[in-house]
DNA sequence: AGCACGCCGACT
DNA sequence: GTCGGCGTGCTC
């Protein structure tokens, strides 16, 4: 009975009566549920959170089945442990812990790996403490003095407030406060522990509805009463309304009583999402994303657990939340790249969420104005069903998109703006509207060297050049952060002044943008200029509203926001994501460019949209002008066809990584000789990846390619698991590899 | 993931 | 002589 980690504070098992077993699934990147002991008498179900000891600590996990959880590695009795106790948090759904082990599955995660994203807050397992308040109650005080009338004051309108809050509010400190709850003049109010969640007021009409919106909206209701899984793709043009027709099917689910989820690829521009949302339906929806507080967090999990929550909108680890009974899901622009997770486990947050609806037996409608290959494909063979909505709302039309030749162009080497974008922008300005010129470079040059030695500064952890941060006077690499003061001599030669920046970032835009426009109002936005949710929705509304004039932006702009005074966008470089040999190239940047040409004209006013490029005859390029989408889909897609690649065949990408490289260089080939010689399964590599220095990690990459109905996990989790893996190498296994760095 | 054990360099 | 670096291994 004894073992060396039983202390005297633990229970003894019950010896007589049979042990009954449990295992545990603990957030941890174990492989394998644990087994322990239920002591007599405790009630401890399946999906219950509880804690648990495990060697000196004790760690929260969730029961995940009745008896061992290896039959075939059983552990002895008096080896366990006993479950120390339930968690105050409702029991985890049947069909999140399905989705747990689905996910581990596909993904070649570990099940705690997988756990550990539905458990993304520790706290979130203890009940909350009560928190205290204090309100007017009696007697004004014996004696009053300007602080206590301060006080009073604060609470006039019958308010509770914290002490400290009081104290603030009041300007007095806290002995005032606590004098007056003694005087009885104040009295002590317990604040609900848990969050109060906004309920949202499905008795709101709707908004006024197009005819194609109409017709979307009846067809998708339609599928949602006809109940169990089905997956839509809401396939229209910017400004056609999308959004008005799946809030529809929002206000539908809730009817039912049920959960909705909305995945969204980044939520920090999602002000004006929010205001619509609210506008619907009288109250905001909960947020969910990686930077939310802790206590936050901690509350909104609380929230969604107890079934308080009816509306998240969150990025991709929203999916993960232990909703009691989701019964919708969106995913708000299904193409977007920003759904694919790329380090820990590593998942596409569009892919899972059908899973997850399918595992759920739910509706899931994928919107897009640019769906991805694989839903118009999916929609092809007939998996997902297709709304679409082909015309803008009211007098707006798409604008009118032409391609600047820069081949013809002459500009002195440190201009990038045409001439002929300059007049369109005069003009525009002229009018009175405003003007995009999106740039997806953050910071002022991509790249600085030495005029005397041609030394180039790259990073030293990684594959990279270093981008200059004018603004900051910095140096800095854009993949692990690292960073230097911009030098004044080079590093390499010791030449002086001889640092030369090479080449455009929004930062530089802007230098170049003053010289031509002196007067006129500019903004930059880019992930590093606006920091933080409140401030980029507060450079959204100074756009809306008409605040500046010219608008100098990187991808984050071209998401999802309504601008009526812009008329013209400008892209500096519309070649610049086609570099790079990648399989996405093409799809990703006409996607992009849409988004962001779609920025223009969608109010009243005609907006039309300028692509500076060097290969006008692209069919990426071409494809814009002529704003025929599907053909250019379909001549991407039988290229695809054409080679295997997805989504007609499968790919998994293995990627070795470790700080030695040529340990990781003998892994690599090592996996490349115990490669599958399966019929129709090909493997590629072993070859450095293009990123080859990563965080100071050599990386070393393999290609798996097989047909589409194979188990691409399960062939290469047998793959990994034949080779023997120092401790210090990395083998990240990439199921549906997106990026290929 | 933590936390301990274990084996080699600079300190009181 | 010890304190402490983080490499390796285990936790029901």
């Amino acid at each position: 009975m004894a073992t060396p980690h039983t202390s005297e504070a633990e229970p003894e098992l019950n010896d007589i009566a049979p042990i009954r077993r449990v295992h545990v699934l603990l957030p941890l990147p174990l492989g394998t549920p644990y087994d322990y002991a239920v002591q007599p008498g405790e009630s401890i179900e399946v999906g219950d959170f509880v804690t648990v000891p495990l060697g000196k600590r004790a760690v929260q996990g969730v029961v995940w089945g009745e008896g061992p959880a290896d039959p075939g590695k059983h552990v002895a009795d008096s080896r366990l442990r006993p479950i120390a106790e339930r968690c105050d948090a409702p029991a985890m759904a049947e069909v999140t812990r399905r989705f747990v082990t689905w996910l581990a599955d596909y993904t070649c995660a570990s099940p705690g790996a997988a756990l550990r994203m539905t458990m993304a807050v520790r706290a979130a397992l203890e009940a909350p403490r009560p928190r205290l308040a204090y309100a007017l109650a009696g007697p004004p005080p014996k004696r009053m003095t300007g602080a206590r009338a301060r006080v009073l004051d604060v609470l006039a309108d019958g308010l509770s407030l914290p002490a400290a809050t009081i104290a603030e509010l009041a300007a007095v400190s806290s002995g005032v406060v606590r004098g007056l709850v003694k005087g009885r003049t104040l009295r002590e109010v317990q604040l609900p522990a848990e969050m109060a969640v906004p309920e949202p007021d499905l008795d709101r009409p709707g908004a006024d509805l197009s005819a194609d919106q109409k017709a979307a909206t009846e067809a998708l209701l339609e599928t949602l009463a006809a109940g169990g899984y089905s997956a839509t793709l809401l396939d229209g043009v910017t400004g056609a309304g999308k959004t008005e027709v799946y809030l529809e099917a929002i206000a539908a689910t809730l009817a039912q009583g049920r959960q909705v989820l909305v995945l969204v690829p980044e939520i920090g521009l999602t002000a004006q999402w929010l205001e619509r949302f609210e506008t619907r339906f009288g109250a905001a929806p909960l947020a969910w994303h990686s930077d939310l507080g802790t206590a936050r967090r901690r509350l909104t999990w609380r929230a969604v657990a107890q079934g308080r929550v009816r509306v998240v909108v969150g990025a991709r680890s929203s999916l993960f939340l232990p909703y009691t009974d989701l019964g919708l899901i969106i995913v708000d622009e299904e193409h977007d790249g920003a759904f694919k997770q790329e380090d820990g486990v590593i998942y596409h947050a569009r892919d899972m969420a059908v899973l997850r609806a399918s595992l759920g037996e739910i509706p899931i409608v994928l919107v897009s104005a640019t769906p991805s290959l694989e839903s118009l494909v999916n929609v092809e063979v007939g998996r997902y069903t297709a709304l679409h909505l082909p015309k803008r709302i009211g007098s707006a039309e798409l604008p009118a998109i032409s391609a600047v030749d820069m081949r013809n162009e002459t500009l002195s080497e440190t201009r990038w703006i045409s001439p002929e974008l300059i007049t369109a922008m005069k003009d525009t300005l002229a009018r009175g509207e405003q003007v995009l010129l999106f740039l997806n470079r953050r910071g002022y040059a991509p790249l600085t060297l030495c005029r005397a030695c041609g030394h180039r500064l790259a990073c030293p952890n990684c594959t990279a050049w270093l981008v200059e941060h004018r603004f900051h006077g910095r140096l800095q690499c854009h993949h692990c952060g690292y960073n230097l003061r911009r030098p004044d001599h080079c590093p390499d030669c010791e030449a002086e002044d001889s640092l030369v920046a090479c080449g455009p970032g929004v930062e530089r835009l802007g230098e170049e943008v003053d010289k031509i426009f002196p007067d006129v109002r500019r903004m930059l936005i880019a992930s590093d200029t606006v920091r933080g949710p409140e401030a980029a929705a507060e450079a959204i509304r100074m756009i809306a509203d008409g605040e500046v004039s010219l608008i100098i932006g990187t991808q984050i702009i071209a998401k999802g926001h309504h601008f009526p005074l812009l008329t013209l966008v400008g892209v500096v470089d519309a070649d610049l994501g086609l570099q790079g040999g990648d399989l996405r190239a093409a799809e990703r940047t006409y996607q992009v460019l849409h988004q962001v040409a779609g920025r223009s004209g969608r109010a009243q006013k005609p907006g039309q949209a300028m692509l500076q490029t060097y290969m006008p005859d692209h069919p990426v390029m071409a494809a814009l002008v002529s704003g025929d989408r599907d053909s250019f889909m379909e001549r991407e897609r039988e290229a695809r066809r054409a080679q295997g690649l997805p989504p007609f065949g499968r790919l998994v990408a293995l990627v070795i990584s470790g700080r030695d490289e040529a340990q990781v260089i003998e892994v690599a080939r090592d996996l490349g000789r115990a490669a599958p010689r399966e019929r129709h399964v090909e493997t590629l590599g072993p070859a450095p990846a293009p990123l080859s220095l990563l965080r100071g990690r050599f990386r070393h990459r393999l290609l798996l390619k097989c047909p589409r109905t194979t188990n691409a996990s399960a062939l290469a989790r047998a793959w990994v698991d034949q080779v023997e893996v120092p401790s210090q190498v990395r083998v990240a296994i990439d199921v549906d590899p997106y990026s290929f760095l």
